[in-house]
Formats: C-alpha cells, structure tokens, sequence
DNA sequence: AGTTATACGGAGGACGCCTCCGCTTAGCAA
DNA sequence: TTGCTAAGCGGAGGCGTCCTCCGTATAACT
C-alpha cells in the first residue's frame, strides 16, 4: 500500500517549535548587549542548541533579526491591547508611547541591525507600521470617544511624531528628552484645558 | 651630544600620508558597494597596501567608518563654498541640496554603520551638524540677501527638514520623492509668488 | 653618508560563518 | 505497543576574516 505522497503534513515537532522560541529569546538578549554583529554561535550557546538548529530556523542573521523585531512589535501590539482595561484612556495612552521609548532604548544595538534590514525588505516596514499605527489608533479611539482628547489627530501624525523623537537617539540623555517630549505632547492633546 | 628627547617631532613621512590617503579612497569605494560589513582586508588589497599598514592608520573598523564619514561631510562644506560663486544664490542651495540626497544615497551600506558611530561617538554627531548648518547658512544667507528668499527659516530648520525627509529612504523610489519635495520646499521658500 | 624614528607588509593564531551529514526522536499507523 | 519514517538535532570541519606582532625598508634629519 503506498503512503499517499504527503499532501497531509504532520504536526510541526513539539521540540522544533521549543528550540525557535529558545533561539528568539537568546537572540534578544544577546543583540541588545552585543550589538547587530554579535556571534551566532554566541545565541546559539545561550540557547542551549547547536549551531546547525539556529541555521536551519534562520538560515541568515537577517532573518533572525526580522524574527526578534517582529516579535517586539507583535507585543507592542498586545501591550496596546492589554491597556485597553487602564481606567483612563489618556493615561493609557500615555503608557503605550513612554514603554514605545523603552523599547527603542534596549534596543540600541539592533537599530542598527534594522536600518539594514528595513532597507532590505519594504514588507517588513509595512508590517510594523501597519502594527504600530493600529495600536496607536485604538488608544486613541478610546481617548476621543471618552471626549479626553482632541480628535483631529490621525494615529499617522502620532507614530511620525513618536519616529521623529526618537530619532535623536544619538545625543546623551535623549530619552529623558523624549519622555519629556512625550508629556508635553499628550497633554497637548488634551481637551479640557484644565492641566492636572 | 645627547639628542634632545624628541620634543620637536619629524614631519611625518611622506609614504604615511600617501598611503592613508589610498586606504580612505579605497575604504569608501568598497564600502558603497559592499555595506558596512565589507571586508577590511579587501579595502587593504583595493588600496594596494598591507593589512598591518590599514590597521595601523585606522585600528578599529569604526575609526575608518568616521574617517572616511568626516571627509565626506568636508567634501560637502566645499561644495557649499564653490557653489558661491554660482550666479543664482537660489539655484545654488537647491543644487547643493540635491546634491546630499546623492550623498546619502550612494552611502546605502554605510548610512547603518553610522548610525552605529554616531551612538558611540556624539562628537562625531557635533562635528558633521555643524558643518552642515554652516554650509546651509552661508547657502541660505546669500539667497536672502538677494531677497530671493523668505528670510525666516534657519538653517536648522533646512537641515532638520532635510534629514527628515532623507529618513524614508527605506522605501523603494525615495529618492526621486525626495527631490521633488526639495523642489516643492525651495519654491515654498521664494519670495516673489511668481514661480519660474 | 650615517643614524634612527617611522612606517611597511604579511605570516599566523584565533575566531566566526555556514554546510553537511550521521544520529536521534516525535508523530503516526497498525 | 511497537515499528516506521519524516523531521529535527548537533557539531565537526573547511573557509574566510580579524587583528597582532615583528623583521625589513626607508624617509627625514645630521
């Protein structure tokens, strides 16, 4: 009796998925300490994984950094989604842009990584601006419909405002500056002009 | 006769200079094409001299990134300055405007291994600002004397609308978009409405 | 011409990249 | 359960790059 020519494919392997997930998390810690040109042999040790399992998930460094970035955003996605229960849609949203900066600040190696990237695949840009504009524009659905804030600015203008801040991250103490930034310009949004 | 313990030093040879020369060349040809993770090796080979020699004038891959960085945004200020004598003090800034998107533009690779220097390294971020504001300055100064142009935009605010737009350059045709928003920007920033 | 500080080149050891393949194991069917 | 096999694993090994070190060469100076 021939076995039909595999058009059913078997469940993906329990200890594959375990080890790409493993392998994820190492590459996180170990690109944000050693910068974009950290050894793979380096993630794949603290990983607890030969060599050859890192390659065979990410045949290439770059795929290995668009799978770390896509993870980071994906839970920006969720922190969006998780704040969504914070009492005060301002304050929520306010919380979503200063961990957005968190973000960026432990992630000084990768940025790097990513220029390189991002150039490479336009997809990717797509996707996390897609992500992050969606995330944006529920907290802020949320603020205008609770009449918190102003509703005539786009989740486009905040993301661009957000990029543009954070791109002075080459200057000393800019993360200060930029969550200083940030108050002002959440409390620039709000409707009563009553500041707290 | 004991001779002085150097306190005057020698000129420096003259083969020293020469050869640092060839490697910055060669540094900045290889590089374009083969981004920031080219090998040092090949620049060496490129430039025709020894390894050790390349190592010796440059003993990290960062401090050849800003060398061959600084001489650009150098080779830009000179610009600036031929462009004085161009008969349209107009015609002159957009030139020269164009001119940096072409800079940035051939700089593909290298745009990400700044972005890692200029992190480590602020006074390499001082350096080049100042020497575009100036340039811009001088650029805009004479365009407003001749009453060409509005006279209160600051060089900041050109450098800063530059980079800005620069900053796109992940999606595909940026470059011809920037343009045409330079071109919209210098016309935005003439006097009399009467466009050309 | 002689002296010497300065610079040169490239061999070599260490290390990272990536491929390849023999061994192991999870999923599945009987 | 048991046996089968596709899917997955690990790491040895070949290759290229990094960077140091040092014997040789030579420009600047006397």
């Amino acid at each position: 009796m021939e076995t039909k020519p595999q058009e059913r494919h078997r469940k993906p392997r329990a200890d594959a998925q375990r080890n790409r997930e493993r392998v994820l998390e190492a590459a996180k810690a170990v690109f944000s300490v050693g910068g974009a040109e950290a050894s793979l042999e380096a993630v794949a040790r603290q990983a607890g994984v030969g060599i050859g399992t890192l390659y065979r998930h990410f045949p290439t460094r770059e795929d290995l950094f668009e799978a770390v970035y896509r993870r980071e955003v994906e839970q920006l996605a969720e922190l969006a989604e998780e704040l969504k229960t914070e009492p005060s849609p301002v304050e929520a949203l306010r919380r979503w842009l200063r961990s957005t900066v968190q973000f960026v600040a432990t992630k000084k190696g990768m940025m790097a990584a990513l220029a390189i990237v991002m150039n490479a695949n336009s997809e990717l840009a797509a996707y996390s601006h897609g992500h992050l504009t969606r995330s944006i524009g529920a907290l802020l659905a949320r603020a205008v419909a609770a009449g918190e804030i102003r509703s005539d600015i786009s989740a486009d203008d905040v993301l661009r405002a957000l990029i543009g801040m954070c791109y002075m991250h080459d200057q000393t103490g800019w993360q200060q500056s930029v969550l200083r930034l940030l108050d002002v310009f959440v409390d620039g949004m709000k409707t009563g002009k009553a500041r707290e």
